[in-house]
DNA sequence: TAGGGTCAGTTGTAT
DNA sequence: ACAACTGACCCTAGG
């Protein structure tokens, strides 16, 4: 955490505002930590939303009796709260539904009056009828491109106009935080289509090895191959051998959803830069460029505006090209960066050699591209580069607008005909340099002797099974990070007794049948982790049920993600305004988990003694799912999580978290990641030894594809003006995270 | 490491 | 409506 804290600002007493008012009745100067001061401003919420919904008589008594306030009462709390949310979501759902009905209404119309033209032509009402229900089944199936085809058509003034009808959706973010947003919601459509996959495979590879088994009678085999029929459905998968192709492409099927859902943030092809998507910045497949609608094919390297916009670019002669990707894939490509020589589409073989098998002719994408030079049209590259990274085989960087120089025809090196065009990059933008273009090589360390600035080599002394190494640039003298005792696993206060009591589920080997697993179940019949990359978080949840001590299964399982230990390389580094930060030397796929926050597990109450400490970790889980906390809304098919509910409901726990992991003294490397206002981490809690959601685990997953070198963060989620100090003023922490949608201020 | 199957939207042409 | 096109991705086999 931010080190300087306690720098800036030595032992002061902290007191927070509770529920809208001082803490007077809670007198005990409250010190600052993670999450109190976020419930509390959600109670100050909650507060509010009751001042308006009920008698105000009724107010004034609950004020003065907070602490006394009947269960009843604290429910009305939640329920009102629930209401709310749900209203908001409910009139966003109407607002979406009611731009999807305007567009639809658009399309509805645009076949009536073709259907109209049919009429006249026709005559014969019947066919016409027939040809209307035709249709009608016909256009739900209609392809995205055809569907965003008609909608230009009509509303093509509109579109040349103003093109920033695509980004209402996400409000008014910043335009790199749409664009962060919009990757994360693709690599959520990801992974769960890869779970999907992983337990498509798992049950053929469980059907095919009863097979194997039982393969003495014909008639069950016949048997089974109805079962798998049946059960998947699915037109043309499921053949017993397909439990060994697991390539159904997930990339492209979350990319027909997002479509689908209305989710590609520029659906619409565009000239020139994308909004939110500077020099530099790096793709990590090329789904992801179409996702954003930077790059509308996730194959084809030359993308263009074809005829069928022709009323939309009436200013233009089609085709012409508005983005291409150099991937350095065919053979007669020369690439200096500054200067580059593209070859056009076509005569390539994709499969086998990948080598030129036929003349190209001027058509399509080398069209488009002549088109460009001719009417100075700038063109998006993007570079590919092999990654060394284990994770993501191919980085693509956007490298800026391109001109068209010239072009011209030559026989290739396999003696047909090509096509080559001059691209010369336009002046004004930010340089290149060879880092950026080669993002991960060289600049990471390979071993200790080559880290600059080493005060450590190992801060965990040995605990982790990957070294941990800091480093100070800054400080001179360069100092470790000291005043603390490294723990690889959390501590137990004596006041503390930590169950473990869990009931294990009866599976062996590795967990893999939601339906069977007991721990699937709690989880909502499904597994969290998909086993891709030595397990990934497919979704932030209220809760994640693990596999436990009393389990069955061993510890391949997948649902035991979370109790691996540390997997990548990560460095403590000194920064000049945010104290110790932490950052990975390894690429960091969205979902995987990246360590635990350990330390003691203690009573926040026994911690209300203590001077400022700002090093604690509120366990709010149970917050969290009863929405409390002001924690953002997570997954919630998590039943058993629901059912765990009750059990605390006569404790009156819901206030405020009873436990917290302080690691003040003790700790790991958690202690040393800082705030960020866009993090790239997120928070998840985790049962697996018990199920008391009051001592749930603490883990930080990653929320996006973390690039090596890029500093670790997640959201401490202060409230702002929610903390006081000892005079009762509010207190201030400047924030300095950087990120482009800054609160300026941690609290 | 090479090879090869599969993936699915976009485009232009043929109905 | 349909076929053609496409500078990707991933698994598997074989050295």
């Amino acid at each position: 955490m931010v080190s300087e804290k306690s720098e800036m600002s030595p032992k002061l007493k902290i007191t927070v505002k509770y529920g809208g008012k001082e803490t007077e009745s809670k007198d005990t100067p409250m010190q600052q930590r993670r999450s109190s001061a976020r419930i509390q401003a959600k109670q100050k919420e909650v507060e509010e939303i009751k001042l308006r919904r009920i008698a105000e008589v009724v107010e004034e008594k609950e004020k003065s009796g907070e602490v006394v306030t009947a269960k009843s009462n604290k429910r009305k709390k939640i329920n009102d709260e629930e209401s709310v949310v749900k209203e908001e979501v409910v009139s966003e759902q109407q607002k979406k539904k009611k731009k999807s009905h305007c567009e639809e209404s658009l399309v509805k119309e645009e076949d009536v009056s073709e259907q109209q033209k049919k009429k006249k032509t026709n005559g014969e009402e019947s066919v016409v009828k027939e040809e209307v229900v035709s249709e009608q089944q016909k256009k739900k199936k209609k392809s995205p491109a055809t569907a965003r085809r008609e909608l230009m058509e009509v509303r093509n003034e509109e579109i040349t106009v103003g093109s920033e009808n695509a980004v209402g959706a996400l409000g008014d973010k910043s335009l790199t935080a749409k664009v962060k947003d919009t990757i994360r919601v693709f690599n959520k459509h990801y992974l769960h289509l890869i779970k999907d996959e992983e337990e498509r495979c798992a049950k053929a590879k469980a059907e095919s090895e009863k097979k194997k088994k039982a393969g003495k009678k014909v008639s069950k085999a016949e048997a089974e191959k109805k079962k798998t029929g049946k059960k998947d459905s699915a037109k043309k998968d499921i053949q017993p051998n397909d439990s060994k192709h697991a390539a159904k492409r997930p990339d492209l099927k979350a990319l027909t959803k997002m479509m689908q859902n209305n989710e590609i943030l520029y659906p619409e092809k565009r000239i020139g830069n994308i909004p939110g998507i500077e020099v530099g910045y790096q793709f990590y497949s090329r789904a992801e460029m179409v996702a954003v609608g930077f790059h509308s094919h996730w194959l084809n390297g030359i993308d263009f505006i074809g005829q069928s916009y022709s009323k939309v670019y009436s200013c233009y002669e089609l085709p012409v090209a508005v983005a291409i990707v150099l991937s350095g894939m065919y053979e007669d490509d020369l690439d200096n960066a500054e200067d580059v020589v593209y070859t056009g589409q076509g005569g390539h073989n994709l499969t086998g050699d990948k080598r030129q098998m036929g003349d190209q002719k001027m058509e399509r994408g080398n069209l488009a591209l002549k088109n460009c030079a001719e009417q100075c049209v700038p063109v998006r590259v993007v570079r590919g580069h092999e990654s060394s990274s284990s994770y993501t085989r191919k980085v693509y960087t956007y490298d800026g607008l391109y001109k068209v120089v010239n072009y011209w025809a030559e026989k290739g090196i396999s003696g047909f005909t090509v096509y080559k065009f001059r691209l010369r990059r336009v002046e004004g933008q930010p340089t290149l340099t060879t880092n950026q273009v080669y993002f991960t090589c060289g600049r990471v360390p390979q071993s200790v002797a080559e880290i600059r600035g080493l005060v450590c080599e190992d801060i965990s002394g040995g605990q982790e099974d990957v070294p941990i190494p800091a480093t100070n640039l800054v400080d001179d003298p360069p100092v470790p990070p000291t005043g603390f005792k490294y723990c690889k696993s959390l501590k137990v206060a004596k006041s503390v007794k930590l169950p473990v009591n869990a009931p294990g589920c009866k599976c062996k080997g590795i967990c893999n049948d939601p339906t069977t697993c007991e721990c699937a179940k709690r989880n909502g019949s499904e597994f969290p982790y998909v086993s891709k990359d030595g397990g990934r978080l497919v979704e932030a949840k209220d809760v994640v049920f693990e596999c436990g001590p009393n389990c069955g299964c061993d510890d391949r399982c997948v649902n035991r993600t979370s109790q691996k230990g540390l997997r990548y390389r990560l460095e403590v580094f000194r920064t000049a305004k945010k104290g110790w930060a932490v950052r990975s030397w390894d690429f960091i796929p969205s979902g995987a988990p990246v360590c635990e926050y350990t330390g003691i597990l203690a009573r926040t109450e026994d911690m209300d003694s203590v001077l400022e400490n700002n090093y604690i970790f509120e366990i709010d889980c149970l917050q969290t799912i009863k929405g409390l906390g002001g924690r953002e809304r997570r997954s919630q098919n998590v039943p058993f999580a629901v059912n765990l509910l009750d059990k605390y409901d006569d404790q009156g726990s819901e206030s405020a978290p009873e436990f917290c992991i302080d690691a003040g003294s003790t700790g790991n490397i958690a202690r040393f990641i800082n705030h960020c206002c866009e993090p790239n981490l997120f928070v998840q809690c985790v049962l697996s030894t018990h199920h008391d959601l009051r001592l749930a685990r603490v883990m930080l997953f990653a929320a996006d594809n973390i690039p090596p070198l890029q500093e670790l963060t997640y959201d401490y989620g202060y409230e702002l003006d929610s903390v006081l100090d000892s005079d009762g003023k509010i207190k201030q922490m400047p924030c300095y995270c950087g990120a482009t949608g800054c609160r300026k201020r941690l609290f």
